[in-house]
DNA sequence: TCAATGAAATGTCCAGGGCAAAATACTCTG
DNA sequence: CAGAGTATTTTGCCCTGGACATTTCATTGA
C-alpha cells in the first residue's frame, strides 16, 4: 500500500533538505543511498527518509552533517534524548505535566487536550500560562517525536489545540487603544512557516498593553518596510524557528536592518539556534519570552 | 536602501518559481535576464522579480509560459483583467462592498476591518459569510493585488483578519458529539502554506453538523494515513491554491488515494485550476464551498 | 592562555544535456 | 464537418560534476 519510494522532490519537501544538498550529502557522506527508477532517477527509501528527518531535527539543534549523517539510528536517537534532557530541567512545567501531555496526545482525544490546555490558562494566566506551559510543552512534544513516541500528526493536532487556545484568549484581551505605544508589528520571515511563536509572542505583548498586528506568516522583507510605515510600528517582531536556513536569517536580519527606519527596533526571538550564535547589529535578539516585559518596560523609558 | 538585486534562492522564495526553472527560462524564453555578481552568480532586479510574480499568477490562473513570458508588463497587466472580470460578475458580494473592502485595507485601519467583518457574519450568518462574502473578498484582495492596487502586507492583514474573525466564529459552534458522523480531517499537503481556505472549509462542515478536526497546514501524506486512523475519519478534506506545483499536487492525491483506507473519502477543494484540469480517480473534487452541505448529504445517505 | 593561520567542512550555485508528461497542432476517417 | 488518433511542441524536472564563499575546526606560535 504505501509506496516503497519517494522522489527526491518529496524527501526535499518532506525532510526540508534541499535537492542539492541531498545530492551533495550522498557524494560526500556516501548517505543517503537512493536507489534508481527506471529512468535513473533518485527514489529514497522510507527507512532513510526518516532518518534524514531525524538528522535535520539534530542539525537544527546545532549538530553538523558530516558527525550525524555517517551515524546509525540508535546512535542518533541517543544523541537526540542528551541534548535535550539538559534544558528540560529548567522548564517550568513539572515533568509529570509533560508525561501527562504527550500521553493525552497519543489517545487522540482532542476536545480532552483543549480542555486541559484551557484550564491550565485559566488557572496560571495568560502570560503564565505561556511562558511556563506553552514552551516547555513544545520542546516536550519536539522531543517525544525525535524519540518516536509521537507522530506528526500528533504534533500538528497539538499546535492546532494551542493556537486555538491562544486565540480565544486573545480575543478577549481588550485592544489598546489606537495610540498605544509602543505599537508591534509580528511576523516572519519567507520560508518560515511556524506561527505559534508569534501568537505566543502576542500574546505576551498585548498583555502588557502594547497594541499588537500579526501579519501572519512569510512577509517579505520589504513588506515588512512598507507595513511598518503604515501602522507607524516601533517594534518589528520575528520570529524563527529550526526549519530556516541560518544564512538566510542572517543575511535577511542584516538586509532588513538597512532598509527598516532606525526608530524602529527589530526584535527576534524563537527556537532557531542560529538567534544566539551570530548576533546582528542593530536587532535586539531576546532569548526568551520572559524578556518580553523587561524589553517593553526599557522601550517605554527610552522612547518616552 | 533597497538592495538592488536579489540572488536566485530570493527569487525563488519569492515567486514560487524554482531555481530550475528560472535557470530554465532565461535559456529558452530570453526572460528573466538577470545580471551577475562579483562570483559570477545571477542577481536579479526587482523589476524583473515583479513581473515574475505576475507571470506566476497568471500561470495559476491557466496561462502558459510560452505565451506570457515575453510579453512586456502592460500586456501582462491588461490579460491579468481580462482574465479576473468575467468571474467577478458572478461573485455574492456587491461590487460596491468589494470595493469598500478593498479601500478599508488601504486605509491600514485594521479594527474596522475587522469590526466590519464581524457585523457581515453578524447579518449573514456564518455559511452564507464564508460563501457569499468571503470567497469574492478573497479574489477582490488578490484582483487588487495584481492591479497593483494592494500591498502584499494589506493582503496579510486582511488574512489574518478574516482568520481572526472565523476563529472566533468557529470557537461559538457547539462542538459534534464525539460519535458524530461524519469525521472529517481537514488539513493541506506539504508545500501548501495557505490555512485560510480551511478554516472556511471547517466552517461549513461545523455547521452541518460534521466533526471536524483540523491538523492546520501541511501534513506529509503519511500522517494523513495515520492520523485519518488514529481519529476514525471518514473524510479527509485537503485545500489547494495557485502556490502548489500541480504534478505535486496529482501525484500526491494518486498516492494518497493508494496509501489510504478505501472506505475513507478524500475531498478537495481551493483555487488551484489543477483541481478542474485534472482529476483523480477516487478523490471528490469540490468546485466551491457550497458543495460542501449537498456532499454531506450524500455522505450521509451513503454511509447509512 | 589566547590569538592567528591553515585546513576541512558545508551549502549553494552553475552549465548544459536529457527525458517524460502534458498541451497543442495536425491528419485521417466516418 | 465532427471526432478520434497521432505527431509535435512545450514545459518542468532531474542528472552529473565542478566550483567557490563562508563558516568551523585544529594546529601552531607568542
Amino acid at each position: 500500500m504505501r509506496p516503497l519510494t519517494l522522489s527526491i522532490a518529496a524527501v526535499e519537501r518532506d525532510t526540508g533538505l534541499s535537492k542539492d544538498t541531498l545530492r551533495v550529502w550522498e557524494r560526500r557522506y556516501g548517505f543517503p543511498t537512493p536507489e534508481r527508477d527506471a529512468i535513473g532517477e533518485r527514489a529514497y527509501s522510507l527507512d532513510q527518509v526518516e532518518k534524514l528527518r531525524i538528522v535535520k531535527r539534530l542539525m537544527d539543534g546545532g549538530h553538523r552533517p558530516g558527525r550525524v549523517v555517517p551515524l546509525p539510528m540508535a546512535e542518533l536517537q541517543h544523541l537526540g534524548q542528551n541534548t535535550v534532557d539538559a534544558p528540560r530541567k529548567s522548564a517550568g512545567a513539572a515533568v509529570a505535566d509533560l508525561r501527562g501531555l504527550v500521553e493525552l496526545l497519543r489517545s487522540h482525544d482532542v476536545d480532552a487536550l483543549r480542555r486541559h490546555l484551557q484550564q491550565l490558562l485559566m488557572r496560571l494566566g495568560l502570560q503564565r500560562f505561556v511562558c511556563e506551559m506553552v514552551v516547555p510543552f513544545n520542546t516536550a512534544v519536539g522531543d517525544a517525536w525525535m524519540r518516536g513516541q509521537l507522530e506528526i500528526h500528533e504534533e500538528h493536532a497539538y499546535t492546532e489545540a494551542v493556537q486555538i487556545v491562544l486565540r480565544g484568549a486573545l480575543a478577549t484581551v481588550p485592544a489598546a487603544a489606537p495610540l498605544e505605544r509602543p505599537q508591534v508589528l509580528l511576523t516572519t520571515f519567507p520560508g518560515e512557516p511556524h506561527g505559534l511563536g508569534l501568537l505566543m509572542a502576542e500574546a505576551m505583548f498585548a498583555m502588557e498593553g502594547a497594541r499588537c498586528l500579526s501579519l501572519g506568516v512569510q512577509t517579505p522583507l520589504w513588506d515588512m518596510v512598507l507595513a511598518a510605515a503604515a501602522y507607524r510600528s516601533d517594534i518589528v517582531a520575528l520570529g524563527f524557528t529550526g526549519c530556516m536556513n541560518p544564512n538566510h536569517v542572517v543575511d535577511g536580519l542584516t538586509e532588513l536592518r538597512t532598509k527598516m527606519p532606525a526608530e524602529v527596533e527589530i526584535w527576534i526571538g524563537g527556537s532557531a539556534p542560529v538567534l544566539r550564535r551570530r548576533p546582528v547589529a542593530g536587532v535586539v535578539a531576546l532569548n526568551s519570552l520572559v524578556d518580553i516585559p523587561p524589553q517593553i518596560e526599557r522601550w517605554r523609558h527610552g522612547s518616552a
